[in-house]
DNA sequence: CGCTTGCTTCGAGTGCGCTCGAAGGTCCTA
DNA sequence: TAGGACCTTCGAGCGCACTCGAAGCAAGCG
């Protein structure tokens, strides 16, 4: 598993209706999660979430006061933003990149607004190709289905 | 580039209309191509068709009297498919895993539909996982274009 | 008290899909 | 006949995104 798949914690309801927030283990207030917490819902290992931490893929995560790793809802929903832009086989270095303009401060709306723009133009593009590709393989899928012996010269 | 971008030689044409057979450089019966024509065609280097060959995922490729490969309108068409495939994100292993079937003979046709079938849902999948990619993108850029301030706790 | 569980850091290893270099053979054109 | 483009094989290297192991500290439980 490298890039391209789905989350088993993610693929819970396939509701339509996505842009409200997701709902969260805990109220605010009381959210601080420990890591193995955070890996179970998200369904990414320890090892990687301190991995996302080190290149700068997470915002600031608290501590405890034994210098152990507390993360919040706010942390949850960063995960989930992540998780989505990874699935459209966005490099990590271009969210480290939007993660570093999100820390910077308010002043990089316009060049966070464009990213998130490019990158919805590159899905948009990805879902075109995966269109063209459903075609072919319907198309192949029928020979199969239909007429057993292949036409004279198909690409198999 | 690793997986996930569509070749530079085959975004000349967006015509939907998908299923024709594509058209080649040369007529049936003189299609005797280079490595380089074809490298040039495809999009991919020598070096990778030559790994494509390596580890079984073209059919075997005609030589010439002194060994050099030449490649025929079979084998560009092959190659298109595999170009296709490879956009869905399906591994190399699973392609050569086809390309196997089709090498065994006609009495692995089901087999072949059936591995076609599967590659249908999962790109019906991806695209469904884009689009909700592309419902929080929305969300995002809307609260950059209109409100300037983010609301209280979003993912950023 | 000892045991388990789970956390910490650091650095090395893995799998995939290419990608490249080296050393040498062949084809074509002038 | 010389030059250069282009081909061959083999094997090593690279970039990405993790993935894992080791060594050690800390909390909680019977």
């Amino acid at each position: 598993m490298t890039v391209i798949e789905s989350t088993p914690a993610a693929t819970g309801t396939t509701d339509v209706c996505a842009a409200a927030p997701p709902s969260h283990p805990r109220p605010d207030g009381q959210d601080r999660y420990t890591i193995s917490e955070v890996a179970a819902w998200t369904g990414l290992t320890a090892h990687t979430l301190r991995w996302y931490e080190r290149i700068g893929l997470m915002p600031h995560v608290d501590r405890s006061a034994t210098g152990q790793r507390r993360f919040t809802n706010r942390d949850l929903d960063w995960l989930t933003l992540v998780g989505k832009l990874r699935l459209t086989g966005m490099p990590v270095a271009a969210m480290v990149r939007y993660a570093e303009l999100v820390r910077a401060g308010d002043h990089t709306f316009d060049e966070r607004r464009e990213l998130l723009e490019t990158t919805r133009r590159d899905v948009l593009a990805r879902i075109a190709e995966l269109h063209e590709t459903l075609a072919v393989l319907d198309y192949k899928i029928d020979i199969y289905t239909g007429a057993r012996p292949a036409p004279e010269r198909a690409a198999r």
